[in-house]
DNA sequence: TGTACATCAGTGAACGCGCGTTCACTGATGTAC
DNA sequence: TGTACATCAGTGAACGCGCGTTCACTGATGTAC
């Protein structure tokens, strides 16, 4: 039944009909598929298991448990959204305000691409947060922000603290993304342009330490 | 042993031992006490009826089924967040600035004292989206801030949208709501004061759109 | 005021389900000789 | 090069669990007479 449910993926995978070869691999991205299709409530370990085509005992040879799989997914997806970041503000301009955009366009964009495993790494996912590995490599992430937001404060000459402004860009951004992807913008304002809403706010929220009050 | 972990409240609602006088209201009040102590996904309607004292079976006499008790609590969570948003606004003075700030407070406040309604309300729970009776009672509850925001340009001379203006504010807003019931800040900035962020950002989101270019 | 009866909110036992995890096992692999 | 053997990644059957929901039932209530 397994054999008749094998893809041609698994096929390559495989370096016999017993050994896998690279399960450990292949359980992370049936995992991520299936999180992706089903979302974080509907994903089992059993699924991914008839996915990559191998019994439900199997990922023990591998994970201590199904949070390890989870805890895995969760600090890749730290390290893609990290590199997106980075990727974009090198692209567009480090230390500018396009620069600055762009990190925040990168940010939507991740949360569209990867909306179960954002979840993952920003929802209630309590086991998770508790985890060093994960919330080291999460802290990592918004380190890179706030590297790009001292630079754009240092040749801008903008006065406020590099930190506030990184963690007012962040709400925003992380705002927009949880209102899109959780499909509440739907109900208020069906056709909104998130992109537009930050390319517009993003300035304005970068130079208004410099006029508040 | 239903009758020895029955609680003072549970009696005085309890007309008698056999009919229970209020089990509708009984079951919603039980379901948000566990909602918020366990989390939506720790949540069992079981539980529940354990809760009220009550057997398994008995809640398919007032409900169609486990959503419905959670699309009621859902409802009662966008009249009671717009009630909070009105009490604010009034207060604090309707068409100002510390108006529509006192607005985002009560927003933030009702998301840390009902956490888990708050996920049920704008969190992925698809199978409630849908529900018409749930996602009208969600729109009037933005109409109201859209309201504000039209009645602050209004009276200030703004000449923005106030519904994309609102649509900023409340995009701020949420991402603050989000991160910080999610412990997303506790990694990066422990000690963050959001309502005084909100107070900060609030004044430049509205006049902002003047502004910007 | 007293009795017969319809109503319907409860009971409690049972169901099928899918889950995460464990267990003793099997058989492919790669190494030592 | 060929054989013996240790390793360990897989199997598949079983476990206990709690869930949501259904079922025939029971007994308290309120109404009609």
């Amino acid at each position: 039944m397994s054999v008749m449910t094998r893809t041609p993926t698994d096929i390559v995978k495989r370096k016999s009909g017993y050994h896998h070869g690279n399960l450990r691999d292949a359980l992370v991205g049936a995992a991520r598929q299936l999180l992706s299709e089903r979302g974080v409530d509907g994903f089992s370990l059993s699924d991914a298991c008839r996915q990559a085509g191998v019994s439900t005992a199997a990922p023990y040879k591998h994970f201590r448990d199904k949070n390890e799989i989870l805890e895995e997914i969760t600090v890749q997806g730290f390290n893609d959204l990290g590199a997106r970041l980075v990727a974009a503000v090198d692209q567009a301009g480090p230390g500018t305000i396009p620069g600055m955009v762009a990190m925040g366009h990168a940010y939507v964009s991740f949360a569209i691409d990867e909306t179960a495993v954002f979840r993952l790494m920003f929802g209630q996912h309590p086991a998770l947060k508790q985890i060093e590995h994960v919330s080291s490599t999460g802290r990592g992430c918004f380190g890179q922000v706030i590297e790009q937001v001292e630079l754009y404060c240092l040749r801008n000459g903008v006065c406020g603290d590099p930190r506030a402004i990184a963690l007012e860009l962040w709400t925003f951004v992380h705002g927009a993304a949880s209102l899109l992807i959780d499909e509440d913008y739907q109900k208020v304002a069906p056709g909104i342009d998130v992109q537009a809403m930050i390319t517009s706010v993003t300035p304005r929220l970068l130079r208004l330490q410099v006029e508040a009050k």
